[in-house]
This record gives structure tokens, C-alpha cells and sequence, in this order.
RNA sequence: GGAGCUGUCGUCUAGUGGUUUAGGACACGUGCCUGUCACGCACGAGGUCGCGGGUUCGAAUCCCGUCAGCUCCGCCA
């Protein structure tokens, strides 16, 4: 609704609106009030609603700030009247009049404005507009692709002009303290290397090296790193990254990063300068005072526990190991589990039994979209009755074992999964988010933060049989597990901290390796090859030889924190312009096709099939 | 690469094989209206039922394909 636009992350306050007049006005609609009346104003903005008596119209006029309503009388002011008759919604005009006191029958009081009205003496349409796509007000009920169509109607709503606003202030405050603990903002190439590692890169075509490629940087990470060799100890940008992957609610191709580095620090040090951080965004945007410091928890728990490396902490519902429990288990499933070095885990449900038996088939389905082999449900009845499909292949014993470690009662429903650790642990997790939405566990108002602590260094990569970096190659191994580097190499733990926020990964970072042989052990240890070392990282490996600080650092998705803030479900509302699932901007129908000139300016054919964006 | 859901006037939708000439609400147009603020009243205009093919005497409706949007899996160092 746009009745009442409050604009509470608008960084306007009272007495600021005089520095929005201008040659074309004198106030903005949202300020006036009893204290104005009688005086002349100027107005500018859009019409936000006409309505029609006959020889007196009404107009809603609009801008930023709020609504306020304007009077045309045609028997004190016929040539304005006139005028005002022709006016249609969205059309953007200057009026002139007197500020006037409403009767006491007339005022509005689900108006800011509502005391007053504007007399007005005249009205000139500035630019008229065609009958919109749809009124402001409808926005919660009109389809995203009509509203990305169309964004800079949408762009107008209270809701997005709130989001965009809360999106300021989260990069002003952010600004602000970084700047006063000592950072400075420095801005790192665009245009920068293609290093095949990580996510797909955006590619760029090079004019002047026929041939060759940029990519768009998918973060500033070694530009962050080199300009803490180059001594200026801390630095920070908003940093736009390009990642060429596909979409999600919460992943666009381009999306926003506040990322920092800092010399001479550890852990500690980060993450204490990010819980301050975000303590001062949530004070100034919600007024929320958070405690700190945010909780820790290590990469193994948070697995164990929550079955994920993001947990949602509003609730509780933590995953329990059975392993033990069955490890003489006759039946077949347990048995082939135990003999691959599986595991087997459970979840308890309160209240759980009443859910249909087509409601479980569902979480099976969950269960085998995560991968896990499948789902063993057991429904405890009265007198700790244990009813499911597998009841006859479980001991009396077992049974017994089950219920008094998950200390079952009536109604409890127990989800079983057995498979390797990570597909048990994702299962799981995903049914334990399911399930706390579904039976209104979570608190939506709270903000649960954690850190993710003690993260694996590396993770083995099963569509290329060799290890990857669980965060990224630049990660130092923590100090304590450096021997295992050689030996066993997955049980290596690294320097690098995820920052959680109500199940989503709102940052991640690390201490940072400063030594150039470890970096090239670490690259050695990824299957890279010395030419694709050199190749790829060459530049950074001598940058390394020339005095390289301590340091670390860490990037936090702006996108995610701002539509947790808002209360949002997408980061598309709270990108100005954002694409659709298929990274298409409807508004200026991009990606396009280009000139066949425009092609081979850079040196570019386009195989016989691609072109015209054909199949 | 895969799965699911959705697609009907500008917008939101009703319509699940036959008086459907596709209905309603809002918006829009015209007229009337001097206190509305979801203004009101009257009249009116507006639809390639996403697209293509098939089944059928007959398809918005059933089937197949395709496109688009959304959600998710894979992917996202």
C-alpha cells in the first residue's frame, strides 16, 4: 500500500527536507503538516490517485516522502480545475498552492498528512504517462515478471523503495565503521584474469589481444591479498562479483560483496571486527541490539548436529547418532551401510506421528533428493510401541536402545537415515529445516547468528576424483594440522569461518597463507600441474616472494544480509534491477545479440548453430 | 543437466470435454456527481485462453512437444 510511505530507512530526517527544495519546489509532499499551514508551496511528483466529484477534484500527489492530498474547486479556480481534469495516474506534475487546514470531518487519519490538504492555485503536467501495467498498490498480487517488465514502476512502491533504502544504509554504516577502524575503500579491476578454479567465470573479449579474455572477477580476492602486501594493512570495498552458475532466491549472477582484508591478524581479530560490524547495521536499520560475541560452532558439529554447515539455530531438533546402536544388526540395509563405513542417524519429531503416510512417502522423496539411499520412518504409539515398515527387522533390544536414547514418548515420530556421513548429515538437515517450518518451531522475528568454525581444508571432489578447497586455495591450514598436509590430507583443518545468520551463509573468510611454498604445496596438493600453476597464479606466487604480511579477511553476501533484514525471500527484491532464472533482464531484454561488426572487432565467429540465439 | 509448480482481457482471477457469443473484480474510456481518500452511480470498450501439434463430432479444458516464470537438486573455489 502506498497510503503511507514511512520511508524508515530513508536517511532524511525532520529538518532535512529543506535541502530537497529546488528551482521546481519548496517542500516534499511526506513533510507537510499543521505546522506549515498557510504557507504557499510548491509540489512536485507523481498521481497517485484523481478522484472525481464533478466541479471538485481530488488529486493524491506523490513523491518519496509520503502522499498528500490537493483540492481543485471549479468555482475558486476554473483554469487549474481545467487542468486537473485531464490528469491521469502516474503522470508527474507541479502544483502550486496553499497548504490549508482540513475540516475536522475530512481529516484522514491513515494519512501522515492527513491534517492538511493543498489548496491549489495551479497545475502544470511536467511529463503525462500511459495507464500503468498495473496500480502501485496491486504490486503484492502482480506477477515478477510483469513487475521486472516494468521495474521503474515497481521501483516506486513503498516496498522497494524501502528495500533499496535499507540497502543504503546497510553500505553507509558499513562504509562508516569500516573507515573509522582504519580501512581504507580501494577498487580492484573489473576487467580482471580468468582462474578456471571455483565458480564459471564471465568472459570478456579482448580487442586489443585478439584472442584472448578477460573474466569479470567472482571476488577480489587476490587483488584484496596483494594490497595487503603492498602495505595498507586494511582495505575494504563493496565489491560487485560474477559468478557464471545458475540462479537461485538467494544467487544471482551478479550480486554484492562487503569485502575487507586486514594485516597482522588471526581469527580472533576478523571475527570480533564482524560481529561489531554487524551489531552496527542491525542498531541502525532495525534498532536491534544484538549480543555478542555470536556463538561458535565447529564444521564437525554443526554437521553432526544440524546436518548442514549453514544451521538454522531458531530451533532445536538436533540430529542424534545410532550408529552404535545397530552395529550388530541384522537387517540388510544397517548391514551393507556398516560394512561401507556408513552411519546411521536419527531425527525426532514431537508430534510427529500425525503425519499421513503420504506425507512420509514426501519425506523420503526429501531424503533421496539429498542423496541418501532412503528414509526409515518410525511412529512411537502408546506404551513406546514402535510402529514402521522395518518394525520386524529391529531387535527388542535395538528397540529398547532407540528409545531411551532419543527418549521417545508417544506421538514422537523418528526419521533414520543410513548412508555415508555427508548424505546422512544433508538428509537429514534438509528434513530438519522442513520439518521447523512446517510445525512453526522457528521464532520469524529472531536472528540467530553463529560462526562455522574449523572447517576441513579440503573436501574430495567425486566428478574429478581429486580434492578441492573447501573455501578457496588461498586458505591456510590451521598450524595445528599442518603435519598432516602430506599424510592425510582430509583431516586437515584450515583457518577459514563461515558467518550464519537463520540458516543462510550470509559470509565466509580465512587467515590467508603468506609463505609461497606452503601456497605451493597447497596447489600441488589440488592436482595442479607447475605450467597451470604458473599459468594461473604465476603473478600472485611473485607477488608472495616480495614480503607478504599475515593477514586475512572475509566477504560478506550484502544480497543475503539486506533480504534478511528486510524480511524478504528473494535478494531479486532488493537488487535494483536483478534477472530471472535464466540470468535474462526482462526489462532490457539483455543478453542480446550483436553485430556481426561488433564480432569480429573482437576477433569472434560464432559457430554456424549459436548464431541469432538459435539452438 | 534434472525434478516440481504455474501460464485465461492492462492486472488479479472463475472456468477440469458441449447455451461459453470465455464470466467476474480492479484498472481503462465516456457521461453524471462539491468533501472524497478502496469515492459513488450509469454506460462502454477490452481476451492470439503462452506457442505448436495431436485426440475428439466438439478442446481454455485431455495427450505430446515447446517457450517463459518461479521453487528446488546438481552446480555456486
Amino acid at each position: 500500500m502506498v497510503i503511507n510511505m514511512t520511508n524508515k530507512y530513508s536517511s532524511i530526517k525532520k529538518n532535512d527536507f529543506k535541502s530537497f527544495a529546488t528551482t521546481l519546489r519548496t517542500n516534499m509532499c511526506g513533510e507537510l503538516n499543521r505546522d506549515l499551514i498557510g504557507s504557499k508551496v510548491k509540489l512536485c511528483g507523481w498521481v497517485n490517485k484523481r478522484r472525481d466529484h464533478g466541479k471538485l477534484i481530488f488529486l493524491d500527489l506523490r513523491d518519496f516522502t509520503g502522499l498528500v492530498q490537493v483540492v481543485f474547486d471549479a468555482h475558486d479556480n476554473e483554469p487549474a480545475y481545467n487542468i486537473a481534469k485531464e490528469i491521469r495516474t502516474e503522470y508527474v506534475v507541479l502544483i502550486e498552492g496553499t497548504l490549508k487546514a482540513r475540516s475536522a470531518e475530512t481529516v484522514n487519519k491513515e494519512l501522515a498528512t492527513g491534517d492538511v490538504e493543498v489548496a491549489a492555485d495551479s497545475i502544470s503536467i511536467l511529463s503525462s504517462s500511459k495507464t500503468p501495467p498495473y496500480a502501485l498498490d496491486e504490486r503484492d498480487r502482480v506477477d515478477e515478471m510483469t513487475r521486472l517488465k516494468y521495474r521503474y514502476v515497481d521501483l516506486r512502491t513503498e516496498d522497494m523503495q524501502e528495500s533499496l533504502r535499507l540497502r543504503h544504509k546497510v553500505t553507509s554504516t558499513t562504509r562508516q565503521y569500516l573507515n573509522s577502524n582504519g580501512f581504507i575503500e580501494v577498487e580492484t579491476p573489473i576487467l580482471a584474469k580468468s582462474t578456471p578454479e571455483g565458480a564459471r567465470d564471465f568472459l570478456v573479449p579482448s580487442r586489443l589481444n585478439p584472442g584472448t579474455f578477460y573474466a569479470l572477477p567472482q571476488s577480489p580476492q587476490l587483488y584484496k591479498q596483494i594490497l595487503m602486501f603492498s602495505g595498507f594493512d586494511r582495505i575494504y570495498q563493496i565489491a560487485r562479483c560474477f559468478r557464471d552458475e545458475d540462479l537461485r532466491a538467494d544467487r544471482q549472477p551478479e550480486f554484492t560483496q562487503i569485502d575487507l582484508e586486514m594485516s597482522f591478524v588471526g581469527v580472533d581479530d576478523v571475527l570480533k571486527l564482524i560481529e561489531g560490524l554487524i551489531a552496527k547495521i542491525f542498531a541502525e536499520t532495525l534498532g536491534s541490539d544484538l549480543a555478542l560475541p555470536f556463538k561458535r560452532l565447529s564444521w564437525k558439529h554443526s554437521m553432526e548436529a544440524y546436518g548442514t554447515d549453514k544451521p538454522d539455530l531458531r530451533f532445536g531438533m538436533e540430529i542424534t547418532d545410532l550408529t552404535d546402536i545397530f552395529k550388530n544388526s541384522q537387517f540388510n540395509i544397517f548391514i551393507n551401510v556398516l560394512s561401507r563405513k556408513g552411519v546411521i542417524k536419527g531425527l525426532k519429531v514431537d508430534d510427529g506421528s500425525q503425519f499421513t503416510r503420504k506425507e512420509l512417502d514426501e519425506f523420503v522423496d526429501t531424503a533421496r533428493k539429498y542423496g541418501a539411499g532412503g528414509l526409515i520412518w518410525i511412529k512411537v504409539e502408546s506404551g513406546n510401541v514402535l510402529n514402521s515398515p522395518v518394525s520386524k527387522f529391529l531387535t527388542d533390544d535395538e528397540k529398547q536402545q532407540l528409545i531411551d536414547r532419543l527418549e521417545l514418548k508417544e506421538n514422537n515420530l523418528v526419521l533414520i537415515v543410513a548412508d555415508q556421513f555427508l548424505k546422512t548429515c544433508s538428509a537429514l538437515g534438509a528434513l530438519r529445516n522442513y520439518l521447523g517450518h512446517r510445525l512453526n518451531l522457528i521464532d520469524l522475528d529472531a536472528f540467530d547468528f553463529a560462526w562455522i568454525v574449523d572447517f576441513p581444508m579440503f573436501e574430495f571432489d567425486d566428478r574429478e576424483k581429486r580434492l578441492s578447497p573447501m573455501h578457496h586455495p588461498f586458505t591456510s591450514p590451521s598450524p595445528d594440522s599442518l603435519d598432516m598436509l602430506d599424510i592425510e590430507p582430509l583431516n586437515v583443518k584450515s583457518l577459514a569461518y563461515d558467518i550464519v545468520l537463520n540458516g543462510n551463509e550470509i559470509g565466509g573468510g580465512s587467515i590467508r597463507i603468506n609463505d609461497i611454498e606452503l601456497q605451493r604445496k597447497i596447489f600441488r596438493i589440488l592436482g595442479f600441474d607447475d605450467k597451470r600453476i604458473e599459468d594461473n597464479f604465476g603473478f600472485f606466487l611473485r607477488a608472495l616472494q616480495y614480503g607478504a604480511p599475515p593477514h586475512g579477511g572475509i566477504a560478506l553476501g550484502m544480497d543475503r544480509l539486506v533480504m534478511i533484514l528486510g524480511m524478504l525471500e528473494s535478494i531479486r527484491e532488493v537488487i535494483a534491477f536483478p534477472k530471472t532464472q535464466s540470468a535474462y533482464c526482462i526489462m532490457t531484454e539483455s543478453p542480446s545479440v550483436v553485430t556481426e561488426q561488433q564480432l569480429s572487432e573482437v576477433s569472434i565467429k560464432l559457430s554456424p548453430a549459436k548464431k541469432q540465439g538459435e539452438e
